[in-house]
DNA sequence: TGCAAATATATGTACATACATTTAATGTGC
DNA sequence: GCACATTAAATGTATGTACATATATTTGCA
């Protein structure tokens, strides 16, 4: 559906506006089929995230800092999902040995295992960007990056 | 900067990956400037959306259901956002005398006033898309709208 | 050594999101 | 006309975001 219709608003003043508008809403859309998928796994989308940075660490632990530094959103509070998912049991904190400031952060197998079921989902749908062909990802990426020049 | 180094991943699975997480960071970069600019006009991003959305109806009032129905997150709450707007004395709000379940939301001279500054500051930057040329926003926008295919 | 600055994380508060439930008003079928 | 479903908005609760502040540890240097 046209974003005119999406939002109900026929006209935009440029093609600025509208590219604005639909970048919004689009990626709202795109993060709600995303949360759709988590929910049934008891995940909502941060949570993931910051497991997928774990993971990408495993065996090695994380500390709370490089969690920050490495998602999207930098300036949410990793701490507190870091709860939640110890909550759940999906990652383990341990005060780090060499420098008790900071926190061992680790994935624990069972988290390791919801990961790899959701890996497959994601992979039919292409991260949910399946009506997208490889080059037109590319050109989307290519886009994007020059609106942060 | 390209996102690799953003998000500090030097590669991706694919390019349909790439895309995605280039939208969702990209996406949240524009808004981040937004935010700072309504910030110094004690105004939050959502609450500019509704303010944006009483002024497209003005001088007829809204509903909140209207308001859910254009507001680019569907699922937020346009209620509580309606509340802080009415605390800043930018709306008003008063029973719809057709349908007393209803409310008609009005937005105030002191709430053009403010959104009519806000305007000239957002065309200075060509609503955070000032690196995009006409042509490219066009191009962003056919596809995003085909990513909800 | 001692002590201020820097660092790593946690906590507090206001606002927003997501979703379920509640309250009030209206509409509909019998 | 009245029970019952529907509709419009508000409220409750858990989570997350944004930003300021607090607490604990480490570092650096006078």
């Amino acid at each position: 559906m046209k974003i005119e219709d999406e939002i109900k608003q026929p006209t935009f003043k440029d093609n600025h506006q509208k590219a604005l508008i639909n970048l919004v809403f689009t990626t709202g859309w795109v993060q709600q089929q995303q949360s759709a998928l988590f929910k049934g796994y008891g995940l909502t989308l941060p949570q993931f995230n910051i497991l997928r940075i774990l993971r990408g660490q495993h065996p090695k632990p994380a500390t709370v800092n490089l969690l920050i530094e490495r998602m999207l959103d930098k300036t949410s509070n990793a701490s507190r999902i870091v709860d939640k998912l110890e909550v759940k049991k999906l990652v383990t904190r341990t005060v780090c040995p060499s420098n008790r400031r900071a926190v061992d952060i680790r994935i624990t197998e069972t988290g390791l295992e919801l990961l790899h079921q959701l890996d497959a989902e994601l992979e039919n749908r292409r991260n949910g960007l399946q009506h997208l062909t490889d080059e037109e990802a590319a050109q989307l990426s290519n886009l994007l990056d020059k609106i942060r020049d």
